[in-house]
DNA sequence: CGACGTGTTGAAGGAGCTCAATCTAAGTGG
DNA sequence: CCACTTAGATTGAGCTCCTTCAACACGTCG
């Protein structure tokens, strides 16, 4: 954990960009945010519930995974983040943090103080916005998660991860939905999607028995897309990668 | 839906300030926000999933629910909302709506124009600021809700909900946690816990046998709220009321 | 009065869980 | 290079929490 260098943030600017148009005074005022990066092992912890906030997190490269845990130690995963995503911007305006993130992957992770994030919010107003925007999009999948979790059967709910995984890899041109290395464990993928991971297991055996996918360890390939989809019950409005009707 | 009056938004600049200081000027800004009114009958739509967005909905009253749809009609009820929330910012920036919103009980709502929200935004930061606090809290009790659906059984799933909900209503000076109506049908808090409707009866009846709440209709007297609490697993952090830790 | 929405109850069935064994691949140390 | 370990994946068998289906009770409202 150190260095100080400026174009490391360029993974955010780029998704700030996505979500709102800025003007190279904007960009700059991002990209000029001090900051400090470190590599995080597998496993590692980036956020530990109950912290404090004194910065936030911008996932660099890697993937890294949000988890609360019940009072009886169940532990259950509410989101998935990937290069770019700010794994806790709430860090930055709420107290504490109300849970824990964890690098799933090998990760290179900046750190970003917390007064550094709200004043730039506050001289950049087009940029808050944006940032603003992001925890929008935030919630709407963690509301597609509820839905996932209550109302889908097993297979599907597993078929429907695989497509927003894949659907979001490509959003940020990290690979094809057709094909990827899905780089949970099934108790993981348990824990993402509220089973157990025997079940997990025997859920990916009949989608592949179904031709739906094929797997190789951890890697998927998507056989046919449009089957998973259905399987899934998956719409990807919900990621709100279009940005149809939004003007401004 | 008609009246255009400026004093209506007393509730919104209530709930901003609980997040974030705001001076005068600023305050004066939000409650000068044009907006129309409209009186809302029980199970009457607010927003409907895809619409495009024109407006925010201000909850001036009464009690509303987002809700969404699986693909073979199964219903997913992912927040409850009260006086003075803001029942769907999103709105305001993201393209369409990915869930619809509707009224729980009779209800009067204020639409703000989308553009004056993001213009709100825009001349005072530290509004946009509060606004996207109040995105982050949003999103905090989604990640809880999908703990408690994915990892609690039906009897603490229930008891988690009704002190939510007591808690929060307390919060806006709305009532006791220890005694309140709760306004959902049991097929409702069903589609909120991801049960059924008989399973709900049922864990609502066995919380009463075990003499945590007594029942009266939707009546709720919470006769022990630490017993209550604790069959709930419930810990309130995760609505982030104190705001320790918080300054500017 | 009949119809409807909501709550309550019983009985039977099933999706997913638990427990436990086995298998595989990738280390790790000697 | 091989014995040993370990994390994760796979499989089987029995069980349970919750669902499904169906009936009935109750209050409200036309």
């Amino acid at each position: 954990m150190s260095t100080l260098i400026q174009s490391e943030l360029g993974p955010l600017a780029r998704k700030l960009q996505l979500w709102r148009a800025l003007e190279p005074p904007e960009l700059e005022a991002v990209l000029r945010l001090p900051c400090t990066t470190a590599a995080i092992r597998p496993s590692q912890y980036i956020v530990r519930e109950g912290d404090i906030a004194k910065h936030s997190c911008l996932l660099l490269s890697g993937f890294a995974f949000r988890q609360k845990l019940a009072g009886d130690g169940e532990r259950s995963i509410c989101a998935i983040h990937m290069k770019g995503d700010m794994v806790d911007l709430q860090n930055s305006l709420l107290g504490h943090a109300d849970h824990s993130v964890q690098a799933l992957t090998e990760a290179r992770v900046a750190f970003i103080p917390r007064e550094d994030i709200v004043g730039l919010a506050l001289a950049w107003p087009q940029v808050g916005l944006a940032m603003w925007h992001d925890t929008l999009v935030d919630a709407s999948i963690f509301r597609e998660w509820v839905l996932n979790i209550s109302r889908r059967d097993a297979l599907t709910r597993i078929a429907h991860i695989l497509c927003e995984f894949g659907m979001r890899l490509e959003a940020i041109g990290l690979g094809t939905r057709h094909s990827y290395v899905f780089p949970m464990t099934q108790e993981q993928l348990a824990d993402a999607t509220g089973l157990t991971s025997v079940h997990v297991n025997r859920m990916l055996m009949e989608l592949a028995r179904r031709g739906l996918i094929e797997r190789e360890f951890r890697q998927v390939r998507v056989a046919d897309w449009d089957a998973l989809r259905r399987a899934g019950d998956f719409d990807e409005s919900y990621l709100h990668l279009d940005r149809a009707g939004v003007e401004q």
